[in-house]
DNA sequence: AAAAAATTCAACCGCTTATTT
DNA sequence: AAAATAAGCGGTTGAATTTTT
């Protein structure tokens, strides 16, 4: 009852491809009855011949109940590429503000169909320019927001009680947009040249013509547009695409020194440090 | 109609990082 | 403090499916 498929096989006692649906109801039942985690257990505990990390992948990428099914949306493929231009191939990265995707899920997608011939250089050239273009508005918008909150904080000293300003790093239910809510202006003028400049910067890698005539309208449609949202609900509240609020910044502290994507360094995101932005 | 080519995507592998013993 | 085990990551593979010739 397993060669059904072609490599349904055995190998050193763990069973390798394709899940059957038994498999998948042991996989589940373990996992309602112990939770995620202790992958090499579900062998022990239910007898299921796979190896821990097989249950733990099937699990992660295709079990686990919150998990969207169905395509890419516009709104998301956007996402991705925009992500993609400005992590890499950090897919696990790119995935957290992805809710319900697998960074499997987004990796296939982008490979299949934004990756036309090499890896690129051009890749990693567009990234640089654009980091560097995006430094510069970055801390012009610094600047900015340093006289904003020097106001705001002579307006609390006079006013309110306590509350020291380090707050917002990660307890607060209404994190980063509270700030930038007060300067949406800025930021929707910067988000709206972040996106432009971004495109101007992946479009021509991406496979020339079909592929963006809905991602380019969506991601620039999703700055300020927002009643088509229907499916989309959680993306939506209240924070927009914008460069500000969308990552956690704890990605960006690593790989200084040279990794994969070329080392950019940390100083580039001097606002968003600040904000102690981390999200979704 | 059928064969070949292309695409898709679930699952694998090896490696790195984190956690436990 | 170190060794062992588990979790996580990204690249790659290849069977199944779809498209093209």
């Amino acid at each position: 009852m397993e060669g059904q498929f072609g490599w349904g096989r055995e190998e050193g006692g763990w069973r390798k491809g394709p899940w059957t649906a038994q498999e998948d109801k042991l996989l589940v039942e373990y996992v309602r009855q112990h939770g995620e985690g202790r992958w090499n257990s579900v062998a022990k505990l239910t007898g299921l011949k796979r190896s821990g990390k097989s249950c733990r992948l099937r699990w992660v990428n295709y079990l686990r109940p919150d998990l969207k099914r169905g395509k890419i949306t516009p709104q998301e493929e956007s996402v991705i590429l925009e992500l993609h231009a400005l992590w890499g191939n950090r897919w696990s990265t790119i995935a957290r503000s992805l809710p319900g995707r697998t960074d499997n899920e987004i990796k296939n997608y982008w490979r299949t169909h934004f990756k036309k011939g090499k890896p690129s250089k051009n890749i990693e050239r567009a990234r640089a320019r654009f980091l560097k273009q995006r430094r510069e508005m970055q801390s012009q918008l610094l600047l900015q927001q340093q006289q904003g909150q020097d106001q705001q904080q002579r307006q609390r000293q006079a006013g309110d009680d306590h509350d020291d300003g380090a707050v917002t790093r990660e307890a607060s239910s209404s994190p980063a947009v509270s700030l930038a809510a007060q300067h949406e202006e800025d930021l929707q003028m910067l988000q709206q040249d972040m996106d432009d400049l971004l495109f101007q910067f992946c479009c021509p890698m991406a496979s020339s013509s079909c592929l963006l005539p809905g991602a380019a309208a969506a991601a620039s449609a999703s700055a300020s547009e927002e009643g088509s949202t229907a499916d989309h609900p959680q993306l939506d509240g209240g924070a927009t695409w914008g460069w500000g609020t969308l990552w956690n910044l704890d990605d960006v502290v690593d790989d200084v020194d040279g990794g994969a994507c070329g080392g950019w360094d940390t100083s580039l995101f001097p606002l968003l440090q600040d904000q102690g932005l981390a999200f979704y």
